[in-house]
DNA sequence: CAGGCAACTGTTTGGATATACAGTATTCGG
DNA sequence: CCGAATACTGTATATCCAAACAGTTGCCTG
């Protein structure tokens, strides 16, 4: 998006605010109004500046025909919320178009650091570490971890969530759960990637 | 709020639709497009009809004006999210507003029933029901359980979650952990009360 | 069976709104 | 110093939109 003068970031975070409160977009009066200007062009060359720029869509001759587009950064506001994450079919992105089941709102605050996807936990693996099958583990996509922090990895063609343990050019993923034994990964003959790391979990039922 | 006809409940249900999809109110032209009407005057009857009931509010004069008001079920545009509860102070009902920390945005489909809010849990007494210390327990309000539930309950001025269980004059609530001791309540004798069931938990720190 | 209510059709009107056109002042890069 | 861009004033108008008025149909209730 190209970048917007002082005036017109104004103008634009009236129109966010005016939503929020009043539930509608502004009209050109209205931006008048609130910013005392005496001429509904003023508003109108605004508008049209910023919709130039891509901060917002106008659509001809309807009335508060005002859209707020994407916000500058993260992409992705045009899906609202956190897609989550079934089965990843193999040797596919985590978060291609195939693998969300479903999307939902929830809030960023909640996780640190910030939560980027929503993976479904399969199996019992982790049941020490209270995720258990079902749950949904709110992922924050990085390649790089430190030991001790929960992982989404990649094996081969096999995703999977363990404890992070690195020794050298070996690679632990420890199970949270003593009928499962851990997998020792030789970072120079296999391969391995780090999706993201756990930052929380949610399960929607009670067990 | 007044009871809705299924008509309506639809009109009602296309507002909310079309300000979730388009970002502004419809107007009464585009109702009656959405649902066939050859008259403006269907949608504007409509309006008037859920505006007295209370659904929505018009205001006059102005393109667009509506606002959908409170759903029935807790959560007004007013205060948006579910509130988290912390230590629940001795006497004063769950949701008292000293009671409440913080308010995030959840959305609503993940449980079921829907979560009214989220209580933090404290202690390690249902370790093995995957609900650690910390935690954020999702709560759907009710006063009613059956056998086996994870419920919240208020004995004298404590507030606790345990497994409910109940026979005759007597309930027991069950830690999921073999530290803890379960405890029994008779109704005859001691005052019990059930404040929620628990229907989902959301861990905001990975363990 | 009369009357009320929900759910419409059809028409009209004034005010709300988007949007074009004609200017002015200021700033800034070439 | 000139042209382009930003940031406005002021005026005008076709169209959008809310809202009123006059009917119709079917259903339910007393």
């Amino acid at each position: 998006m190209e970048p917007l003068t002082k005036r017109q970031a104004e103008i634009l975070a009236l129109i966010r605010k005016f939503l929020a409160e009043a539930g509608r977009p502004p009209t050109r009066a209205e931006i008048c109004e609130a910013f005392g200007f005496s001429s509904p062009n003023a508003a109108e060359e605004h508008l049209r500046t910023l919709a130039r720029k891509g901060a917002i869509e106008m659509i001809p001759g309807l009335s508060r025909g005002i859209r707020v587009l994407k916000t500058p950064r993260g992409m992705d506001a045009a899906e609202p919320g956190l897609p989550v994450v079934g089965r990843v079919a193999a040797g596919s992105p985590i978060l291609a178009e195939e693998n969300v089941e479903e999307r939902y709102q929830v809030d960023a605050r909640l996780f640190s650091p910030g939560a980027d996807y929503l993976l479904r936990v399969r199996g019992h693996s982790m049941r020490d570490a209270g995720i258990l099958n079902g749950d949904l583990l709110a992922v924050h996509r990085t390649s790089e971890a430190t030991s001790g922090q929960i992982v989404v990895a990649r094996l081969d063609s096999d995703v999977t969530v363990k404890r992070f343990q690195r020794r050298g050019h070996t690679v632990r993923l420890l199970p949270e759960n003593p009928d499962f034994e851990p997998i020792e990964v030789d970072l120079r003959r296999e391969p391995f990637a780090i999706e993201g790391i756990g930052v929380g979990v949610i399960r929607t039922r009670p067990r």
